[in-house]
DNA sequence: CAAAACTTTCAATAATTATTGAAAGTTAGT
DNA sequence: ACTAACTTTCAATAATTATTGAAAGTTTTG
């Protein structure tokens, strides 16, 4: 397979399943761009390589900043803007995971509890509170496995105890 | 706050999250509101309690039923069918993520296989498939991970490991 | 400071995705 | 085998979500 054949098809699976998980497809083909070229692109290079608009492009570039995937870099003798992807995939990982943590995991939580104040009298009321319960648990379960596994490249300790479960 | 209320509110919850996070939103009301109820119901209350059509309630009882989250059950000297849900909720979320990965990581790891066959002649092509190779171990690390994780709680081996992760 | 170069916004519009509900299909009882 | 009770399908429609692009805003440069 050819190398450009073989980026496009990179961005359109990435857009995909990324659209599968929570994460635009647009901004996600974005990504993928940026992470599969060798040099950073400006916005009109986006534009017209993915075929978008000058405001659809913006939004999303914006968006990734946010999320810490791409920065803006400076070509010397150019006032445009350039924009460049982490290329560290397993940064990129945490990154990810770290900003659904923060929009997803810990409003969930903050629901959860609400709901367990429930009036419990009776036995549905009980059976209720368990299962919120057993939810809120599980959720916080998760997310501390998944905060260790983002340490574990970092510390010989966890990353010895990860290794135990390939 | 009053029972009533908190099923109905954990009902919304539900939908809002799950359709974050790739099920349909519909889908998982019908799920929150059997798993909420304290007996199975029938299509009608279901219908009737989330105001959809018997269309969608059909579809979303249809699909949940393919994930493994709801049952068919029959009332002795009543013919309509009756649903109610797993309320194990490590079940729900081991079966959530099997159904997950199978529509989701295997695609995914299929389609980055192919990229790996890209013609390797030159530098830009060599990082190419690097990256792509990165995000498959990646991907496969994960699964990995994630599975132990779903055997955890039927070792006492594994177990033990996941509580040093608490 | 004025104009050029570039970036951002947002209301209108397009594209996508979910829902409806009536009709067709199925099953069970007599 | 007929009918009534119940379930499923799917083309039409509604609801939602993403995109556009022109106008407004900003920054840089001479």
């Amino acid at each position: 397979m050819e190398l450009n054949q073989a980026k496009e098809e990179f961005v359109q699976l990435w857009g995909n399943f990324g659209s599968q998980w929570g994460i635009k497809k647009t901004m996600a083909q974005v990504h993928a761009l940026l992470l599969t070229s060798d040099q950073a692109l400006d916005t009109d290079e986006i534009m017209e390589k993915l075929s978008i608009s000058r405001g659809s492009a913006n939004m999303n570039l914006r968006e990734l900043m946010v999320w810490n995937l791409i920065y803006k870099v400076s070509k010397s003798g150019d006032r445009k803007e350039f924009f460049e992807a982490e290329k560290d995939i397993w940064e990129v990982m945490k990154r990810i995971t770290r900003e659904r943590k923060r929009r997803e995991i810990e409003p969930l939580k903050f629901h959860l509890s609400k709901l367990k104040e429930v009036d419990s009298k009776s036995a549905e009321s009980e059976s209720f509170v368990g299962l919120v319960g057993d939810i809120d648990r599980l959720v916080s379960k998760m997310d501390k496995v998944s905060d260790t596994l983002m340490r574990a490249e970092e510390s010989a300790f966890f990353g010895s105890i990860i290794r135990l479960l390939k």
